[in-house]
Order: C-alpha cells, then sequence, then structure tokens
RNA sequence: GGGCGAUUAGCUCAGUUGGUUAGAGCACCAGCUCGACAAGCUGGGGGUCAUAGGUUCGAGUCCUAUAUCGCCCA
C-alpha cells in the first residue's frame, strides 16, 4: 500500500482467496434466501429436481458434476426472471445402505442384523443416515448449489412415504401388481434378492466336474449313463432333469455350417482355431452323435436317470438348451438355482427343488447335505460322488462368478416369492413420450436405449428382503371370505383387496396402518419385504412437490423443465419415473432429459472409490476453490463422449506430483519419489500409516479454473484502483455508440456476440462450449486487449469517465454470464463492484429499481442486436494483427520490452484509415512509435518486416537487426508460401474445380492466391534489401 | 452375440450445413520483476486428423471395410 492509495479506494489483495469469499457468498445467499421458491401466479416456472445421491457416503466427483451442470441451468434460468426451484434430497438407497451399516456393525461389533432386530438395525441405519445426509447436503452447499434448501427432501420421509402407499396403492387396485415366484440373485449375505444391475461379475479359478448318472432300466443298445458337467456339484441335490438336445443332428449341421461361414469371411489369423472347431465337430458327428440320438429317443420316451446321492429318479427330457456340440451334450436342469435351467424347468414344467437357506446354508431337500454351507455342501458331495464311482473327470477352469455389488459376495440363484409391477400397460405412455418427442432426450441417441430397454416391457421386481425401505404395503390374511373382508373395511376407499390364489387373501392400503389386527377373528400379516429403492425415486419428481395432495407447488413446477443424470441409470431411473409420474398425474415429469458425459480416470476406467482412482471434490474445493472445481468440470461437458482426467497423488511435504497408477493407487501409503518422505491414501487403515499426512489425489485439470478466478479477480483489482473520483452513472442508454472509439464499439459488439453465444450455449446444454466461449472472451478480449487499451485512456482526464463506464460494462457482463458456472468468486466482485459503484445500472436492468444485493438475483444480460457490427470486429482484428506483428519482430530479433521502436506500416488507403484513429493504441500496446502509416509508407533498408491482415508492418533496428536471422526466416517463410501459391495455383487451373464449384469459393480462391503472390514479392523484395546490407 | 460411441499436437479435448494454411488448455522452448494479475505478460516449436478404399471440383467432416479402445444389453 504506498502512500498514492487513500482509505477510501477499493484496493484488494494481489491474489483471491477463495476460502473466505466461498463463505462470505454462502452467508449472504443464505440470508437471503436466494435460492427459495414460492409458488406465484403469472410468472414463468423453471424447476429441476436433483438426482438424490445416495446417503451411503460422501460425494463424488461424478456429483459434482451432475450438480453443478443443474446449478448452471437454475441460475441462468433464475437470472432469467424464471420463478425458478431445484428440489433437494438424499435417497435412502436401499440395499446400498443397508449393506455399509450392516457391514460396519459386522465389523466393528462381531454382530449381525439378526442380532440386533429389524426395528433396532433401522434405527441404526436412521443414524447413520442422519450423518451422512448432513454431510452430503453440506458439500452440495460448499460447491455452490443453489438448491432450495428449505425443501429438501429424503425418499424416505413421512411425505415420500405417503406419496409411495398412495402410488402402490393404485397400482394394486388397478391390477397391476402380482406376486410370483421367480429366479433372484440371491445375497446370502445380506439375505435379500439383488437386481441384475446389482451384480458385478468376476473370473474366479474353478472347476469343471463330470459326474456320471446312470440310466434306470436301460434297454439292449442303450447307454447305461450319461456324463454331465458343472461347475457347481452341490446343486445336483436340486436337480430334477437332465436334458439332451432333441434333434442333435441337426444342430450339429446347423453349428458346422454357421461356422464355415464364418471361416470363409475370416481374417487369416483366425482361420486356424476355426479349422480347428470345424473339425471338432466333424469328429463329434463321428463319435458322440449316434449316442446322442439314442438318448433324445429315450427322453421322449419318457426315460429316466437316477440322481447320484440322493437315489431320486428324474427324467431325460429333450430341450434345445443342451448343445451338442459342447462338452458331453447332455446337462443337468436345476430350475432353482440357475436362470438357464429355471427356463428349461418352466418348457419342460419340470418340479423347481430350492435347496437353499435364506442364509446360504442347505435345507432338508438336501437330505443328508442339510445345514451345511454351501461350499462344505459342494466339498462333502465331490468327496461322496469320488467314493461312489459317479466322478468321471475334474478339470481346472476359470469362471464368469456373479457376485454382488453391495455385499461382494458370490450371488446364488434362488427361486422366491417376489412382488412384480406388470409393464404391459404402464410402458406404453412412457415409449410414446419420447417416441413422440414430448421428452426430449439430450443427446438424442440415447432415446435408443431408452426405448429399446422399455419396449420390451418387462416386469419390474419391485419387493427386497431388505429392512431399510419403504415397507410394501400389504398384509395377508388367510381363511376369511370376501364379504368378511368387505364387512370389515366398510366405507375405507383406502384399502382394497385381492385373492392370493391360495385360498387367502392380499390387502393393501395407502394407509400406514389397517387399524385392525385380524379379520373376522383371522390375523393380518404384514409382508415383511420393502420396495425397490427405485421405486420411490420413480416417484421423485411429484412426490417432492406434495403429491398426491394437489399442492400449489405440484401445480407450479410440475412437470419440471429439466432432468440432468447420468447414462447409466436412464433405464432404472429416469424410464420409471415416466412410468411413474404419467400414472400418478396424468403428465410427464419432465420435458427435457440431459445426458452428461463419465469422468474416467487416465487409464480409462470409470472413478470409483473401490478401486481408488477418483479425486475427492472436497480437496479440490479445498486447495483451489469450488469455482475452479465447476470451471473444470463444465469444460469437461462435451456432447460426444466421456473425458479421461489423469490424476496425481500431491506430497503433501514438497507438493510434487506423483502420478497415479494402477499399481499405487491401492496402497496405503506412498513413498515421495522427490523427498522421499511418506504420505498416507484413502487405504490407510494401519496406525502407523494413519498418523502420516494425507496426499491428497488432485488433477491439474483444475488449476486452469483457479487460474481464471485470479485472472477476473485481478481485472477487478485494475478496474477498482482506476475509480478514484468515479461515480459510475446509470448505464441504461449507453447512449449514441456510433459516436464512440473503435475499442468501445468492439466490446459492445463482442459483448452482444458472446451474450448470444453463452445464452445459446446454456440452452442446448452444451457447457463445455459455455465455458471456453466465456473464458476466451474474458481472458483474451477483456483483458489482454481491451483493459490494456484502457490503460493510455485512463491517463487522460477527458477521455476517462467514457473508458470507466465501458470497462465497467464489460466487467459487470461477464460476471452475470460467468455466474452459473462460477459463482463464489463472480458474487464476491459483484460486491466489491457494489461498493465502488452503486449507481451503475447495465442497459438491461431495471432502471427505477436499486441493483439486488446479489449477483445470484440480478438481470442476466440482454444485449441489444444492435451492438454487433461485424465491420467493427474486422477493423479492430487488423489493429491487434499489426499490434501482434511488431510484437513478434520484436522477439524474434530479441529486443528488450524497454526498448522503444520504431515502426512503418504500410496499407492500403482504406485500411490505414481505419487504422489511423488507433495510431495511439498502436503505440502504446506495441511499444513503438508508428513513424509512417499509409499506402506510400516503406521501411528502411534495415527493417525488419512482417505482414499482417493486409498490411506490411517494418521495424527499422538500424544496427539492431540479424541480418543473417532475417534472411534465413524469410527463406523459411518464401518456401511455405511458395508451396500453398503452387496449391492454389493447381486448384485453380482444374477445369473440374472451376467449373463445379460454386463462385463464391472459387472468387475467395483467387483473392487468396493474389494475396499470396503479393506476399511472397514483398518479402523477395525484402531479402534483396537484406542481401545488398549484408554485402 | 446385438446395439451405441470413440480414435485429431507429448497429455486432455474442441472442430457447426463438406470450402482459407486444422484450434484451445496444460506441458515444452525463448525472453520479460511494466503499478491489475509470475496462479502473470510476449513470442515460438509441435499434428501424414487410427488404417485402407470410396463419393466429391474439394473430406478431419459423408459412405464402406479393417484395427484398437470404451460403454450398454443378453
Amino acid at each position: 500500500m504506498g502512500p498514492r492509495r487513500g482509505a477510501a479506494m477499493h484496493e484488494l489483495p494481489k491474489q483471491y482467496d477463495h476460502r473466505s469469499a466461498q463463505a462470505r457468498c454462502r452467508t449472504l445467499w443464505d440470508a437471503a434466501r436466494a435460492w427459495h421458491a414460492e409458488p406465484e401466479a403469472g410468472r414463468p416456472t423453471y424447476s429441476i429436481v436433483i438426482p438424490p445421491p445416495n446417503v451411503t457416503g460422501a460425494l463424488h466427483l461424478g456429483h459434482a458434476l451432475n450438480n453443478t451442470l443443474q446449478d448452471v441451468l437454475v441460475r441462468t434460468r433464475r437470472m432469467q426472471g424464471f420463478l425458478t426451484l431445484w428440489m433437494p434430497g438424499t435417497d435412502h438407497a436401499g440395499i446400498a445402505t443397508q449393506a455399509v451399516v450392516e457391514r460396519r456393525l459386522l465389523e466393528g461389533e462381531k454382530l449381525s442384523r439378526h442380532d440386533l432386530g429389524r426395528e433396532a438395525l433401522v434405527s441404526r441405519i436412521w443414524a447413520w443416515k442422519e450423518q451422512y445426509e448432513k454431510r452430503i447436503l453440506g458439500q452440495l452447499r460448499d460447491l455452490g448449489a443453489s438448491c432450495d434448501w428449505d425443501r429438501t427432501r429424503f425418499t424416505l420421509d413421512d411425505q415420500c412415504a405417503a406419496a409411495v402407499r398412495e402410488a402402490f396403492f393404485r397400482l394394486f387396485e388397478k391390477g397391476l401388481v402380482r406376486r410370483g415366484k421367480r429366479l433372484v440373485n440371491w445375497d446370502t449375505f445380506l439375505q435379500t434378492a439383488v437386481s441384475d444391475d446389482e451384480v458385478f461379475h468376476e473370473q474366479v479359478k474353478g472347476h469343471f466336474w463330470h459326474i456320471r448318472y446312470d440310466v434306470i432300466d436301460p434297454q439292449p443298445g442303450e447307454p447305461e449313463s450319461v456324463t454331465v458337467a458343472t461347475t457347481r456339484p452341490e446343486t445336483l441335490l436340486g436337480d430334477t432333469a437332465v436334458a439332451v438336445h432333441p434333434s442333435p443332428a441337426l444342430a450339429l449341421e446347423a453349428t458346422e455350417a454357421a461356422f464355415r461361414e464364418k471361416r470363409a469371411a475370416a481374417p487369416v489369423k483366425e482361420q486356424a482355431d476355426l479349422d480347428a472347431a470345424i473339425d471338432d465337430l466333424a469328429a463329434r458327428r463321428r463319435d458322440i452323435l449316434p449316442h446322442l440320438e439314442t438318448l433324445a429317443a429315450m427322453a421322449k420316451a419318457g426315460r429316466h436317470v437316477r440322481l447320484p446321492l440322493l437315489g431320486r429318479a428324474i427324467p431325460l427330457v429333450a430341450d434345445e438348451w443342451a448343445k451338442p456340440e459342447m462338452g458331453s451334450g447332455c446337462v443337468k436342469i436345476t430350475p432353482a438355482h440357475d436362470p438357464n435351467d429355471y427356463d428349461v424347468g418352466r418348457r419342460c414344467s419340470l418340479p423347481m427343488i430350492n435347496i437353499l437357506n435364506p442364509e446360504g446354508t442347505l435345507n432338508a431337500e438336501a437330505g443328508p447335505y442339510q445345514g451345511l454351507t454351501i461350499k462344505k455342501a459342494r466339498d462333502k458331495v465331490v468327496g461322496d460322488l469320488e467314493a461312489a464311482g459317479q466322478l468321471v473327470q475334474v478339470e481346472d477352469r476359470v469362471i464368469e462368478l456373479a457376485h454382488s455389488d453391495r455385499s461382494k459376495t458370490p450371488i446364488e440363484p434362488y427361486l422366491a416369492d417376489q412382488w412384480f409391477i406388470r409393464m404391459d400397460e404402464l410402458a406404453q405412455p412412457a415409449l410414446d413420450a419420447v417416441a413422440q418427442g414430448r421428452i426430449r432426450i439430450v443427446p438424442e441417441r440415447y432415446a435408443k436405449s431408452y426405448l429399446d430397454w422399455l419396449s420390451e416391457k418387462r416386469d419390474w421386481p419391485v419387493s427386497r428382503q431388505l429392512w431399510w425401505g419403504h415397507r410394501i404395503p400389504i398384509w395377508h390374511v388367510a381363511d376369511v371370505s370376501e364379504a368378511d373382508l368387505a364387512k370389515a373395511f366398510a366405507g375405507r376407499g383406502t384399502v382394497a383387496w385381492r385373492s392370493d390364489e391360495a385360498g387367502g387373501w392380499f390387502v393393501c392400503s395407502s394407509e400406514e396402518s389397517l387399524g385392525a389386527e385380524s379379520v373376522a377373528g383371522a390375523p393380518l400379516v404384514r409382508d415383511a419385504d420393502v420396495l425397490d429403492t427405485w421405486f420411490s425415486s420413480a416417484l421423485w419428481p411429484h412426490s417432492t412437490l406434495g403429491w398426491p395432495a394437489a399442492t400449489a407447488e405440484l401445480a407450479a413446477f410440475y412437470p419440471t423443465s429439466a432432468l440432468v443424470t447420468s447414462r447409466d441409470i436412464l433405464t432404472l431411473w429416469v424410464a420409471r419415473m415416466v412410468i411413474m409420474g404419467v400414472f400418478d398425474t396424468g403428465e410427464i415429469p419432465f420435458h427435457e432429459v440431459y445426458i452428461h458425459p463419465k469422468i474416467l480416470d487416465r487409464y480409462g476406467e470409470t472413478m470409483s472409490k473401490s478401486k481408488g482412482n477418483g479425486v475427492d471434490p472436497v480437496d479440490v474445493i479445498d486447495s483451489l476453490g469450488a469455482d475452479a472445481l465447476r470451471f473444470a468440470l463444465a469444460g469437461m461437458a462435451t456432447e460426444t463422449q466421456d473425458v479421461r482426467m489423469p490424476v496425481d497423488f500431491q506430497c503433501p511435504a514438497c507438493g510434487h506430483l506423483v502420478e497415479q497408477t494402477v499399481q499405487n493407487r491401492v496402497k496405503p501409503r506412498i513413498d515421495c519419489p522427490k523427498c522421499q518422505k511418506p504420505f498416507r491414501t484413502q487405504w490407510a487403515s494401519a496406525a502407523a500409516d494413519l498418523e502420516l499426512p494425507r496426499g491428497p489425489a488432485v488433477s491439474e485439470k483444475f488449476e486452469a479454473g483457479r487460474n481464471f478466478s485470479n485472472k477476473l479477480w485481478n481485472a477487478t483489482r485494475f478496474v477498482l484502483m482506476n475509480f478514484e473520483g468515479y461515480s459510475a452513472g446509470p448505464l441504461a442508454g449507453v447512449g449514441d455508440i456510433t459516436t464512440f472509439p473503435l475499442e468501445d464499439r468492439w466490446l459492445l459488439s463482442r459483448l452482444a456476440s458472446v451474450t448470444r453465444d453463452a445464452t445459446k450455449a446454456i440452452d442446448e446444454f452444451k457447457f463445455a462450449e459455455l465455458a471456453r466461449v466465456l473464458y476466451a472472451f474474458a481472458w483474451d478480449e477483456y483483458c489482454s486487449a481491451y483493459l490494456e487499451l484502457c490503460k493510455a485512456r485512463l491517463a487522460d482526464p477527458a477521455r476517462r469517465d467514457q473508458a470507466r463506464g465501458m470497462l465497467l460494462l464489460g466487467l459487470d457482463t461477464i460476471l452475470r454470464l460467468l455466474h452459473p458456472i462460477m459463482p463464489f468468486v463472480t458474487e464476491e466482485i459483484w460486491q466489491h463492484l457494489a461498493a465502488a459503484a452503486s449507481g451503475r445500472r447495465m442497459p438491461w436492468d431495471d432502471a427505477s429499481q436499486p441493483l439486488p444485493s446479489s449477483l445470484m438475483l440480478a438481470a442476466w444480460p440482454k444485449t441489444p442486436d444492435t451492438w454487433i457490427d461485424s465491420r467493427t470486429e474486422t477493423q479492430f482484428g487488423t489493429f491487434l494483427a499489426v499490434v501482434a506483428a511488431i510484437r513478434e519482430i520484436r522477439a524474434r530479433q530479441n529486443v528488450p520490452p524497454k526498448t522503444r521502436l520504431t515502426a512503418v506500416v504500410r496499407a492500403p488507403a482504406e485500411i490505414a484509415a481505419l487504422l489511423e484513429p488507433m495510431r495511439s493504441s498502436i503505440e502504446s500496446m506495441a511499444a513503438a512509435d508508428l513513424a509512417a502509416l499509409g499506402p506510400g509508407a516503406f521501411g528502411p533498408p534495415s527493417a525488419a518486416t512482417a505482414t499482417a491482415a493486409g498490411c506490411d508492418v517494418f521495424v527499422d533496428l538500424a544496427d539492431l537487426v540479424d541480418v543473417e536471422a532475417e534472411i534465413a526466416r524469410l527463406l523459411k517463410e518464401n518456401e511455405k508460401t511458395e508451396g500453398f501459391i503452387a496449391a492454389k495455383q493447381s486448384k485453380l487451373a482444374n477445369e473440374s474445380f472451376v467449373s463445379r464449384a460454386p463462385d463464391a469459393v472459387i472468387a475467395k480462391e483467387r483473392a487468396q492466391l493474389a494475396e499470396l503472390e503479393d506476399k511472397l514479392a514483398k518479402a523477395l523484395a525484402a531479402l534483396e534489401d537484406l542481401r545488398r546490407r549484408r554485402v
């Protein structure tokens, strides 16, 4: 602080401090509840519901991206004057949350959920939820999300629960809910079915056991046994058939034909393998086909084989699932424990024997094996088979084993009673909404997967054998008549019942309780299951707004405007929201769905906590600021594809960046290769590791945003430094801009173009483009060009105020356009502007009102199209090119920046006339004296030359010039120019080009050729001068 | 097996209805302590647009095939 600066000056620190700014802005926004939306008649609305994050843990980078994009939309629309609601909330995430809590319970207290009981476990999960919900919402606020925090919902709160019961009840009443057996993915650890989406496959080493099943009473000519192979021998206890292909000869022929066709088209390197496969088929035809034909005939005759160990007679059946080209050509059929066998079982009407208890031990159906775990049963079955001489062979084999994503334990296919929602009728309106364009999916190509998935109209299994979730509002009652039910629930429109087709009844209610323990003496037993977590998510857009009540919020904000999400839940969530939204309210839940990309690591893998390859958004917010994070994320949201983000560990001791690799990312501690000091990672668990400082995972991608924040900050610092004695008046009319100096007309033109482009980018969900356009304008045009130009004007009292006004107009507009992406730094600066220039108004502001207290509530720029002036932009471009040419000469001749140059610009008369008013600007920006400007201007023989936008620039370097370097440079440049000329000439000599290309293209080519030839001629003349000088 | 997408500078990505000499950020090189900013300024080097064909006066862009990678579905 020099003595020249008085206390009244708005002197800002040299560096932007994101930490204090973020805290201040949050306080400001919260105090004003600037994010709150109250329904209000007659105002256009814009609404988004947040994809509710799971309360399982902390937010990751994907959440940061997802919510940044929503906030960009929401902040823009709010500034544009829409009554804007962004509905926040979290998801109870059924199985995911219960699994996390159960795992901690087991690790921490060695207790299972059964030790605790339903009520106690659920209350533990609620406690977990409270903790993580708070953390997640806090992180969203740290990110800057302008959600309506007064409306925060939770998928399991009372309001959502009422909506869930009502929706289920309506489905039940309409007969769209059914109960049935289904082969489910059984998680024996969590003891629940998990959906296909919650299953991942992992390759594990296993075996392939070949087992002999004896034929009962073989006839002469018939085989005495069949051999089948399995990776899961214990399942034979549940076998109810052995299958063989009904027409093995035809099947083999078809397979062979397919192979031959493939062979004909195959590249050479694959041919050998295919030949071998074909030979193998021929051998099979010779060796085992007769045997299979016999077995097929036996199957059709209803013959049986004996199940080893248990001795049960099971039929031979003919089914195409048995592949004659594989193994022995026969397969064992265990309908209750294998998806394919289940299909066979249904086709052949086989019994289905479930041999498992829910916790993964064998039940009474397993006879002597009852009570064993699957693993022990497997060992014993194999041992017993061997002892009985039924085990033919054991092969080592790598198998794809299904695991539960939640418990990480192997999945057992398991036959169980489940609740389903019938999709045949429900899916159609959801299909139509997208097919007919009432819901627009962006990018469009994702509409295909949505439509494909929905058009299968597969029933939705909605029951889960969990304790954490919405309890299915169904009670079971047996031994009563319908008249009993009608009497018991007379006048209750909220109760409905249907036959369970086994003599009993299902009673469903939209109320929390039936208000009765029994009907006609028969007990009402509440169904133990809870609903799939996606059921409550499917209601999210309308349940959060108060449905089924006819609230003002529902009327104002439903259907919502847009949904922003990631593609992996397009079917699980988006499609189901459409289905349930239309079913419950008769209206689609949103008009647009924007699918954003995924962020991958440097190897192209998706980031996940379990891989340890992610970046924690909190680290970025902490070190570089929320705006830096948001700017980088918005810049990654390109339309076409996922983006990679190379990640490094930052050494906490020396700051060195250690590349994150597949090897080191799973280690609990890493030694910094530079300073040798160790640091811990997210995996640290040993006490010694936990004491180490943490090395956060970082990415340089975020630094651009931090630097940009600082650039804006310093531009403001400069503007405010020059505000002494300035009182900004309203800029409402801006006045007669035709009298403005060129640079001001240029700035206005650029402001108008950029505003138009930015607004369009947001309308089209082109977030990366938005970020790029604003970055380039703010940095390269406003700061590097305009602000530099103003330096001379600010020193001149006669021109000072015009420059200040324009600087303010430009800065304020940039802040408003940038605010949706970088809310904190723009708000912080806006507050400083308010202190220094409270009287200012933008042309699009309501001049009769004071400016809002927060940038968040300021008006989005509405620039007049009349500002756009392409002639001015061209003219300004020429000016910049001349400046650049002089600077280039300075740089290539190694002239120090302080040494003042003398330059001459030869330009055609009309260009010279345009440049004339910019003479002093050229001089100040290029640090050069302009000795001459015009068509007749020429430089001395000792000048270095450059060309720029039709002008020739000469810089007299007298004895400074490095003649040899200049000659070498010109020679190289001429070579290039000659190449271009040759290419143009041949193009223009091409008869078909000249006759077919549009005239405009040809004229352009001619003009370019002329320009190039002119350039070459001038360069040759300059070369001559230099050569003469050398001699 | 079916579908979708991608391949452009060392890295991460733009590139509009086909039409100048293909752009940006980071990284790299050279020079700069200028009263806004070294998280900065000025200048520079760096690309046979995956490969092979085709359409066209003209292809990074359209078509076909191939290779590689990714995702979704069974």
